[in-house]
DNA sequence: ACCGTTACAGACCGGATGGTATGTATAGTA
DNA sequence: TACTATACATACCATCCGGTCTGTAACGGT
């Protein structure tokens, strides 16, 4: 049986398949693979062998796409951790209605869904923070730029819920932005040294709590305004 | 010039003198080393010949003090790090008065002393618990023992608070105690991420206003505590 | 059909690393 | 003083790891 070139181009053959050469999908293998070893051991004890093997691939396809270890982990930081984490966080989400209550529900939804695997292993772009930061510039300012877009996120949201008065406004949005997203990534980190999910839970807990210090205060002889007061929330 | 032995196990020789062996003293020079190399690039990265060019010492010295690289791991946990950290945090020092009050005097005179090095490097526990939890036991059970320590001590002081009328008694005293750890470790994370003494400082003052929102809610008509009102701070 | 380029496979290498084996001087003890 | 255990120093080893080199089959353009 004779197969045309162009046919085996337009079909989506499987992984198994080694007639074809699909560089595209070769390069997110490696970079799945290098994901998750980088994920478990780390990026400086992560094994390119570890890697390649469970790629099903060889040192010549990784030298193919990158030139070095280093630019692997740019690139699984970049292209992989990077929107991983932003979508987990609701980031890309529209973002409308009460920030601090959208907030809330993150945390719950990601308090509600945690894994052992990722009380155990820990938030991976956190990992990469505290490995690399003082080791590689390069790395340190990729995890850098993906933690300035999640907290400025959360500042613009907060901002906007300023001008809508649903924040309190004598709080600095940035300054306050920041703290959530170190709280978060702290929370973690202790439940990761505990293998806690429900710390982590009972953190996150508390950090919803503190949102709703934020809110602004009621004031006796005035109209309430459109939204529900408050409500006390055991911290 | 003949020394007796007696004399000489009184003296405080000098590091230089390799004429007397203090096996204690060694260890401690291993420790330090240890300390400082760990703290540099990691545990696993961290290279024995490396801790002994530091220290002056040898495989010999070293493998006769530790049975193995882990071991001497867990020592640099349980008799440097812990010590550096609860020292560092206030844990050992009596605990009397305001527990809220003397938390944020203790979170602004660690934000006032920070150097560079400690931005850059982080805390050397935090880059312990999350290199070292999900791949050795020990590590992680003496890293998460310390944190007990400091979260037991925080929680400690909320509860003596709360019966002393100076928290809030609607909160959870360890939980919160919990957060507030782990909302420093986190501030540290994000800053040692980000390279910003100023993000640390603005996190940790973030952290301090929180700590003003468990403080008791001011009843209208009632006798005013023995304690000054709690001042409204800017976030 | 031919040919240059791309996309890998696979063998190989130098260096670093944790660990071991052995040697040796010192300290304690009888 | 003689002996034994301690406290190291030193040379050495096996392994692993990142990276290179070479070979080769598939692909695209002409």
């Amino acid at each position: 049986m004779v197969w045309s070139g162009l046919l085996w181009k337009n079909m989506a053959n499987s992984s198994t398949d080694r007639r074809s050469r699909q560089p595209d999908v070769t390069r997110d293998k490696l970079l799945k693979a290098a994901f998750e070893e980088i994920y478990r051991r780390g990026f400086q004890s992560a094994s390119l062998d570890t890697i390649l093997a469970q790629a099903g691939l060889t040192k010549g396809a990784l030298y193919h796409h990158f030139p070095d270890k280093a630019s692997l982990g740019y690139a699984v930081v970049d292209e992989v951790v990077r929107g991983f984490l932003l979508e987990r966080w609701g980031v890309l989400e529209p973002r409308t209605g009460d920030p601090l209550t959208a907030l809330q529900r993150v945390l719950q939804r990601r308090a509600a869904g945690i894994t052992t695997r990722e009380v155990e292993l820990g938030c991976p772009l956190n990992n990469l923070a505290q490995e690399m930061s003082p080791l590689d510039q390069r790395f340190r300012r990729a995890v850098a730029a993906t933690f300035d877009t999640w907290t400025g996120a959360v500042a613009k949201d907060l901002e906007r819920g300023q001008a809508e008065g649903l924040v309190r406004r004598d709080v600095d949005a940035r300054k306050v932005a920041g703290f959530i997203v170190a709280a978060i990534e702290g929370s973690f980190g202790l439940a990761k040294s505990a293998r806690s999910a429900a710390m982590l839970r009972s953190s996150l807990e508390v950090l919803g709590s503190f949102l709703d210090s934020l809110r602004p205060v009621q004031r006796k002889s005035q109209k309430a305004p459109d939204k529900p007061a408050p409500r006390k929330r055991r911290v």
